[in-house]
DNA sequence: ATCTGTATCCTCGTATACGAGTATCCAGAA
DNA sequence: TTCTGGATACTCGTATACGAGGATACAGAT
């Protein structure tokens, strides 16, 4: 939960959140897979840091839920079998549901536009890495009216935590194309204002890549 | 989001996690107010310890949303103001709202047990210090049979951020009477197994509770 | 051959030390 | 008297150092 309350108040970036961040597009990006040991030594040496400010970095990585700390036994990036993958969905849809719900009615053009936007960037993407961050970005835009920071949070927070797995079933081709077909149906529905018709458009979609993701990816987690 | 997806695999109990505990409880308790700076030195000095595992403590503090850093300034106990009462209560009833409803239909009579049992014990408790606590554990057991950890995590995670404010809730007399009377309310009706109608009274208490909250404490968090 | 006990190694948690940035306070000038 | 400039003190972030606990591998015994 980074940052959580405060909005954007000009903090000094340390050295700590910079471990974190590549650590964080390493985890999402698919480099660093589930249940790879993060040892501190190590990559203390790679970052050329010492020890503690990548300590500090999986700290805040655990509290994210991507890496698993263990005391004595180290850290390592966190496994998600498919019922864990099913939660994530579950709270997903519950939260950004509401979300979406209290944001149309103050929803204004240029965020409605801004998403528009944000898909046909999607389509002309060639790259990948970005298609998590799009994909975040367009469904951020549709709730930022929602007038609840803290429930923008929470739902940045699950969106980083699945991000892995999100790209996972973006680098699908077929998913991708039937994902933008609902993406712009949602969109649609926000611009009609119809709330409760938006929010069970979210829900669906939302659900379709939850039951692709946990059909897939029963072995995806490595084992233990 | 302390130890949100792990359920209870033993790890050693670290000096970092000991520290975070004993503040998270002055925080609730409310010997440390909301504003209050913590200096890594002097919490150091105060508990016979180093500032690294302080350090570590006061992240965690921070992942929870209960203490504020700012690199070079310091971290001080995280201030609420009535606008963020409103957000966290709101993100709570959504949370717990959808936690009961999957919940009743699995819930064991042990289950239902237990929650009344823990209404009787605040009844009898004379130590204002652990009405929250208890209060936490019979909402908490009406949750539990909702099968999503991840919902339960979250919903933990946010009692711990309001508890200092239910605290001043619960040590008022009057509301406390009429929560306890919700309580009971909440508890039959989900004796009842009906969920919807369970959901409503949860939320309206939950409501009650907020409004209280807000009304009276819009000078509680002291000044920035 | 297998099982057990021990010794080594490896990793983390904690302590201490140092450097950098910021806020504060006092002195001097307008 | 007030404002500005600089110096000092304070706090944090980072680096290095040390001790403890667990895992593993090897040797010996059954």
């Amino acid at each position: 939960m980074r940052g959580l309350g405060e909005g954007l108040m000009q903090k000094p970036l340390t050295v700590a959140e910079q471990v974190a961040n590549v650590l964080r597009e390493s985890i999402a990006e698919g480099s660093l897979a589930a249940g790879t040991p993060l040892r501190q030594d190590d990559l203390a040496e790679r970052f050329g840091f010492s020890r503690m400010p990548v300590r500090d970095a999986l700290r805040q990585l655990e509290a994210e839920g991507i890496v698993s700390i263990h005391p004595t036994k180290g850290a390592h990036v966190a496994r998600m079998d498919a019922a864990e993958i099913r939660e994530i969905f579950a709270v997903r849809a519950l939260l950004e549901g509401e979300a979406l719900r209290l944001s149309i009615p103050n929803l204004g053009k240029e965020k409605l536009d801004e998403a528009g936007y944000v898909l046909n960037q999607i389509d002309a993407e060639p790259n990948v890495g970005r298609w998590g961050t799009l994909n975040r970005a367009f469904h951020l835009a549709l709730y930022s009216a929602c007038g609840n920071t803290r429930l923008l949070g929470l739902i940045e927070a699950h969106h980083n935590a699945a991000d892995r797995y999100v790209r996972i079933l973006l680098s699908n081709l077929n998913y991708r194309s039937r994902s933008q077909s609902e993406h712009r149906d949602l969109l649609t529905t926000c611009r009609h204002r119809d709330a409760e018709a938006a929010v069970r458009v979210l829900k669906r979609h939302l659900s379709e890549g939850m039951e692709t993701l946990a059909r897939a990816g029963d072995g995806l987690a490595g084992k233990s």
